[in-house]
DNA sequence: GTGATTAGTCAGCAA
DNA sequence: TTGCTGACTAATCAC
């Protein structure tokens, strides 16, 4: 992309060429000059000189602080963007994540019911164990809620009578129903 | 935030109300009219005047236009810091819910194994039925996802040889570690 | 002609 | 003094 020359920009540069009177440094070189080196090339010129090339210097550096900020608002665009599209992609990652973990809870819980009204069928004594907390995670949009990690008690009472660890849902405010009826 | 004042609003507005040869029009007036009304008001001016009006005119419009540009600018980058803000919420979230699942699942799993255990250990017989990959019909509402729902089989061979589905975790390509033994 | 956008300029603030 | 930024102007483009 070629740089557009504007009419500002001839009269910039066209002028001040034509203007021996500061030299005839260009912009670039004007600009590159440090303090020092100025005033020494301001020795011997008239005060209204010395103003009009201070004030060109000042313009130039001026159009380059423009450039450089125009440039940082654009970068800063880019790079929010860009943490925006990260964030997206670890919610996808996230949200998959989620379905496999509850697809594998959900098909666990069926096995686990099924044994448990296999138990229930052939009178195996089971007891109550500590309270396993199983909330409502299986959807996929229901809000985190508390959880406990309760251990897996499990203790046999006799030899011809079985005692095994029961999933209680009775103290859940949601209940869990199983639809299907494993055949027997 | 009052409107700050420069040099060149000074010049623009304070010129221009020196000179009554534009009819005293205000700015915003100039700026409201329409054209067939602009045309209207320059009856009987010089050529000169008309253009320099018309001008004025544009000018004022370019200055609303670089207002109205610059207010976008800042308002789109807005937009973006608050989807950042969301996504990052929804990244928490879902954080959040995957550790509470995987906990669940982990628990149970403990649970699970422990009736495994004590299943072989009171000679319990247990066979592998159907394949159950996905089990969707833990929640009575919960949306249909696949048609394919195979069955938890469970047939008992004899009188004191039980048969229970056994959960076979090869299927799945991310195992659960379960961390503790249950006390038998 | 209207509206939007870009580059340059200046005023003003801050370090 | 230097650098940055908001606001303005002019140029340019798209419609």
């Amino acid at each position: 992309m070629s740089k557009k020359i504007f009419l500002s920009q001839i009269k910039s540069e066209g002028i001040h060429m034509q203007q021996p009177s500061s030299k005839n440094v260009s912009d670039e070189e004007l600009i590159a000059l440090s303090v020092k080196e100025l005033n020494r090339m301001l020795k011997g010129l008239t005060r209204e000189e010395v103003i009009k090339l201070k004030q060109r210097r000042r313009t130039l550096k001026n159009r380059g602080y423009a450039a450089n900020c125009r440039e940082k608002r654009i970068s800063q665009k880019e790079v929010l963007e860009t943490e925006k599209d990260i964030l997206r992609n670890e919610v996808d990652r996230l949200q998959r994540e989620n379905d496999i973990v509850r697809m594998e809870l959900s098909a666990l819980k069926n096995r686990y019911d099924a044994l448990q009204r296999f138990a229930e069928a052939n009178k195996i004594h089971v007891v109550t164990a500590q309270p396993l907390y199983l909330g409502n995670s299986v959807r996929q949009d229901s809000p985190p809620k508390q959880t406990c990690l309760p251990q897996t008690q499990v203790t046999q009472h006799s030899f011809n009578h079985h005692s095994f660890p029961k999933y209680s849902e009775s103290m859940h405010h949601e209940s869990v129903i199983v639809k299907q009826e494993p055949r027997m």
